[in-house]
DNA sequence: AATATTTTTTAGGCTAATCTAAATTTTTAT
DNA sequence: ATAAAAATTTAGATTAGCCTAAAAAATATT
């Protein structure tokens, strides 16, 4: 059993470390959970007396297989829980990621089976990130974020990096959220910004932005 | 803000105080609450300090009105989520109670706002028990415990005492959840037991059960 | 009323998670 | 290659919530 703490200690850990494929220094960690080198330190001496985390000093930290699971599991809860707000109880997708983070250490697998079946097993949450299975497994669609890219690519939007609420609100008034056609008119190579059609507008956006797009197909 | 731990304590009070109608000792706290007198002396003052209780030594602790609220609004989570439960999920009733525990911590006031509207406003939750409103209002239906009534009487269930899951299950069994009918066709005077019909079924039971039922109408 | 019993509080410690400051190791720059 | 800078760890405190043991107050008993 984790505490609270050591439950978000090991998600940043492994979103940090992408999913598990590279290490991830104390100080990354420390300013992730908004705190201290030395407090980081401690948490991943107990992580790793736990073997969520093999540990290396002065080098760095690795999430174990038993690591990547437990945090799937923390990961599918969030999503599922995300799902349920947009989908059932009306939230706005820009507006859901505070409430999740709590949602997502209740424990009770009962609870989360019940709540997949009630969401219809949703595939992806609302921001387009997949949902883990109570396995652990994730269906990975390829996804590239659109500054890659050239005028004329036509695609759909896939998913969009969930970390900045303002981010999210910009783009819920652009209209970019997941599902949507998206196509670019035209690209400006001295910043690479670019023109942009979403949903039948016709919208200006920054380097910042199309890097926090994902896109498919 | 309250912490998990003194949001449990103040909840316990509230309970055990019955709503408010009585000083509550420092041994019933400490153990409702599974700890030692020392623990709630402590916790006590922390309250007391707050202002959600008002604590003369030696004497025992009061819920003041802010403390009565609060209270109130955990409560208010507790049984929307219950009902979340029961009516959306498909747990039974019997087997809500700890997850809704958990449940009832969560944060955030639109989140209950926009629960209490997915579920349709409901009055009660699954085992009876009347919502607070927003505003910590609770409409209190007059209810009896059936063990003080007589031969012949003929009402509806409206609450069980939701405090110990055995006794939860064993009235699963029986049938006698709330909204179903029920009659006392015969009663011992020797040791108070019943025989029942409940939903068609004639039933036996001890005082010990017939306590804990609550009936109205 | 004086003593015994029970209840409650206080005193002093423990653990988890945090911090600051100092020490140590690694990396970078000259 | 050696010194300076940066990153990391260790040492020692702090707070919340809990504990045990001892002291104090209230209640019950003779």
């Amino acid at each position: 059993m984790l505490s609270l703490t050591e439950e978000n200690y090991l998600k940043a850990i492994y979103h940090l470390s992408d999913g598990g494929s590279k290490a991830v220094l104390t100080n990354e960690l420390a300013e992730a959970m908004n705190t201290k080198a030395a407090s980081a330190t401690d948490m991943i001496k107990k992580l790793s007396a736990k073997e969520f985390i093999s540990y290396e000093k002065y080098y760095g930290v690795n999430v174990t297989h038993k690591g990547k699971v437990e945090a799937l599991m923390v990961i599918r809860k969030h999503r599922l829980w995300e799902t349920f707000l947009v989908d059932k109880l009306g939230f706005n997708w820009d507006e859901v990621h505070e409430v999740a983070e709590q949602l997502e250490h209740i424990n009770s697998s009962r609870l989360i089976e019940k709540l997949d079946e009630f969401l219809g097993y949703p595939k992806v949450d609302p921001h387009g990130d997949p949902i883990p299975d109570n396995k652990g497994k994730i269906k990975a669609q390829p996804q590239l974020p659109l500054d890659q890219l050239k005028k004329g690519y036509l695609g759909k939007i896939a998913a969009v990096k969930d970390s900045d609420s303002n981010l999210l609100k910009y783009l819920d008034k652009i209209g970019a959220k997941p599902g949507t056609k998206i196509k670019i008119l035209g690209k400006e190579d001295y910043d690479d910004s670019m023109e942009v059609l979403i949903d039948d507008h016709r919208v200006f956006i920054s380097k910042e932005v199309s890097q926090n797009i994902l896109v498919s197909e």
